[in-house]
DNA sequence: TTGTACGCGTTATCAA
DNA sequence: TTGATAACGCGTACAA
């Protein structure tokens, strides 16, 4: 009933009870014998002082925290919060609590927070990291932590993986749109710090096109929509068609709609097709054709995949998610 | 240099380096005297042992563990997720992890995250959660955990709180509407479980237009936007005008497209205001006027508040945010 | 400067 | 069914 209590120990309830420390454990952990009336007792000291035990002595005495590590570069987009938003639905459900390791952007980062990671005592982690490569992320293994890494093919003892298939995807796209006479260049938009997925995109983007033998471009994005909706202004005073190929929806957007405000035609003169598609691809006008994953089930793949893992019984460590194309109205039907 | 490494403790770095448990402390803490050679010599051993200090004994010992715990409904709103990085990227700065725990909209739930909160020792909270009323909130405080409250108005010993003024700047521009000549009917988009940042907003609202006599209308939506849409088409059939005023960007969007779609003129016939305005509404086409606080300066600022809450120097324990209109091109400009 | 010994709040193993 | 008591891994007075 006090307010301002510090904190009351097992010590404290079992005084109070008049029992030892052991019968107040086992009351808790509702585990081993105990009559009900000490039970009954023990359980109405515990309400009257407020004891609520500590996970930390707790975490030490038997090893477990019940704690997941996810590392992140930021919550602050929106295909990484659904993802995260995916892994708390399930941690919640199998009682797990999160902890958050951002890594902004930095391959440094990126490795002290690992570091963190460790010190941190987790049961296991998640990683969601395009800094990181297969190397560092074994660093973690090496400490035996069970990890489901997402976006990087790593298999090990206690690692597990969830992969985004795009490459094959997009290949089709390109292929598919020169054969059925998709006479506009193609320009890819490159973003800087962008990270491994949007480099492999590239990548496919570029080797398709060598192959095939068509012409290309490369341009250079900012993060932020208004810059590059101010960029994309100025390059559709002077370019009046193309065929864009963006990683976000949020870029996809500005140039779409610097193109529309410069009096073009989306998709007439102007095609755009996002990559990493996410619910805003439907709100925007005209719609976003654009490539899916649906994060949020990848972050529930994952988590279950890892506990799983914490059990040692996840027995395909690989999971791979094929992104969907969905053609909306920002890319011709051809 | 081994893989698979069970824990490293300190007792074996001491070992190992011939030295004492307390020398060992010393050199990982920085903090008492100790020699350069043998401070070389440990500093040398937990390198090749690749020895971490346990996160837990280190709280467990020092009562302190360097974890914030931020209560969350979900993850999934853009708006949350800007404030959850903004408490991010403050807390990285201050050597503080983040420990996420989400109530998915329940009362119940919410109440039983605080216990967790508490158990799971954190060093302070921060809680937003509307679902939270005021004495929900002061439990926590009776456990002296430091914590920010984000839109409860709470004081007390060891609680601040950061509020959110929407209320003022909604009837001043309701007044203006009406005063300007705005002729339109005005209709309240009401979403279950928008919490009671929503039902401050539809008071004002109502009582705002009972003020002042005029006829208003609250129309139930769904929190989808693609259900909310598909509602929308179905009510343009019949109503061919209005002004909407919506609590997300998402729903104020799927009221402008379904409109847009029926064929009417944005904001010639209907006119949307997003109460909740995200860099989403300057994206959306026509750009939606909308009121705007930034999210991710209200997670920096509770971050530092709850900080200087905890080294106990926190004078003004309340902080408060006002919204801002931007005016864009879903409503007439009178 | 370094080492000893105790405490942090639990769980778990034995005895009783 | 209960109660001592030793871990868990670390910090820290205090002593050496």
């Amino acid at each position: 009933m006090d307010n301002l209590k510090d904190r009351v120990t097992i010590y404290q309830v079992a005084q109070a009870a008049g029992v030892s420390l052991a019968t107040v454990s086992r009351v808790i952990n509702k585990q081993g014998n105990v009559t009900d009336t000490t039970r009954a007792k023990v359980e109405e000291t515990i309400k009257r002082l407020g004891y609520k035990p500590s996970g930390l002595a707790q975490a030490l005495a038997t090893n477990k925290t019940t704690n997941i590590g996810v590392i992140i570069p930021s919550a602050n987009y929106v295909y990484i919060s659904n993802m995260l938003n995916g892994i708390s639905v399930v941690a919640k459900e199998k009682g797990f609590v999160l902890t958050l390791f951002t890594t902004s952007h930095s391959r440094d980062e990126a490795l002290s927070m690992i570091e963190k990671v460790i010190t941190t005592h987790v049961d296991g982690a998640i990683i969601f990291d395009d800094e990181l490569d297969d190397e560092d992320v074994m660093k973690i293994s090496s400490y035996s932590v069970p990890t489901i890494v997402i976006n990087n093919r790593v298999v090990a003892d206690r690692v597990g993986c969830v992969l985004f298939a795009y490459g094959e995807l997009l290949k089709d796209i390109i292929k598919d749109y020169y054969a059925k006479g998709g006479d506009k260049e193609m320009t890819f938009l490159h973003v800087h710090d962008g990270g491994r997925l949007l480099g492999r995109c590239e990548k496919t983007f570029v080797d398709t096109h060598e192959k095939i033998g068509k012409a290309y471009h490369i341009v250079n994005c900012d993060d932020s929509y208004t810059r590059t909706y101010g960029d994309f202004c100025d390059y559709f005073k002077i370019h009046r068609s193309g065929y864009f190929v963006a990683y976000r929806d949020s870029i996809a957007a500005a140039c779409e709609n610097a193109a529309t405000d410069a009096g073009l035609k989306v998709p007439e003169d102007v095609e755009v097709l996002s990559l990493v598609g996410t619910k805003y691809a439907n709100i925007i006008r005209p719609t976003l054709t654009a490539m899916h994953i649906d994060m949020q089930e990848v972050g529930r793949r994952a988590m279950y995949m890892l506990i799983d893992l914490i059990h040692n019984d996840l027995i395909e460590k690989s999971y791979r998610f094929d992104a969907k194309l969905v053609e909306r109205n920002s890319t011709i039907n051809r």
